[in-house]
DNA sequence: GTTGACCTTAGAGCCGACTCTAAAGTTACA
DNA sequence: TGTAACTTTAGAGTCGGCTCTAAGGTCAAC
């Protein structure tokens, strides 16, 4: 028996807004198998696994635009070889690590900013993170700790 | 000597474009102490040293709006204390490892993807990354390896 | 006095991935 | 027959941080 799914069933077996699954058909991403004599559109299981497929490449972090790739792969896969998929895999991994980088950098910065303040109640004037950020230094291994009421 | 700029010195000194400069002052992160008559911005050492925080802070991670905060205790250091600054500083921190966690856990799943395929020639017919995209197992530590023409 | 490099403004466009709206048509059920 | 809960479409809005355009005004050099 093919059970045909409306948009809003679809919906709740995917956890895909309805809106997202229109906004993925306009991208071309998926389609509905069928469609009513209203217009109304019905999927089947085979639509709903394309869609999971979709959903669980978008949870592992790629773009649309790479998934439309492993889209073409998916359907056709005896005109694609292992490496092609790899290759839309590692460009994405190295985005990411790309990514990760700038932000253990940032992390690294934060940090620092955060142990050179004593982060009291005492006013702001001599604030290392302040003074750290007005020196432009941002990337040393120390600034100075800045000391209130020091003697 | 007070030396003044114009926007586009002041943007060579600080490599931001004249452009970003004007949409920094738009959205209230800096200013030029004076106009020519004819309209023109001209800016001071002290403008200078504004611009030059905005771009440390931006460049340490800090977003626009964080750093429209952290330039109201700047000005103002006696009315605020060194936990205004660490409160912003440490939300950002926090930001910063939210999204770190995220691009792990891709690079993660990227990597395990990558090691599950033999990235070979052969057609992608078993390709085990398709494979798992589409059973949906994609935390796993070990899906199956595809072996093309094992005997 | 004319070229060309600068400057001004308001406002549009871009990126990606949604998210939502409005206005209209359809369906299920009482 | 009514009404509530769907569905359809095109298109606009959102986020942040730029980036660019158009149409005009200014300025220094030759
Ligand atoms: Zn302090
Ligand atoms: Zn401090
Ligand atoms: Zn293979
Ligand atoms: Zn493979």
């Amino acid at each position: 028996m093919e059970e045909l799914l409306k948009i809003s069933e679809l919906s709740e077996q995917t956890g895909l807004s309805a809106h997202t699954l229109r906004y993925y058909e306009k991208h071309g991403l998926i389609q509905a198998s069928t469609r009513s004599e209203a217009g109304y559109r019905f999927y089947t299981d085979s639509d709903v696994r394309r869609v999971q497929f979709v959903k669980t490449a978008r949870n592992s972090g790629f773009s649309l635009d790479d998934i439309s790739q492993l889209l073409s792969i998916r359907v056709d896969k005896e005109s694609h070889s292992c490496q092609d998929v790899t290759d839309i895999t590692q460009k994405k991994l190295d985005q990411v690590n790309a990514k990760l980088a700038e932000l253990h950098s940032m992390q690294h910065t934060l940090e620092l900013l955060l142990e050179s303040c004593c982060g009291g109640p005492e006013n702001a004037t001599h604030c290392s993170i302040i003074e750290a950020l007005d020196a432009g230094v941002v990337d040393k291994e120390a600034f100075g700790q800045a000391r209130h009421e020091s003697t």
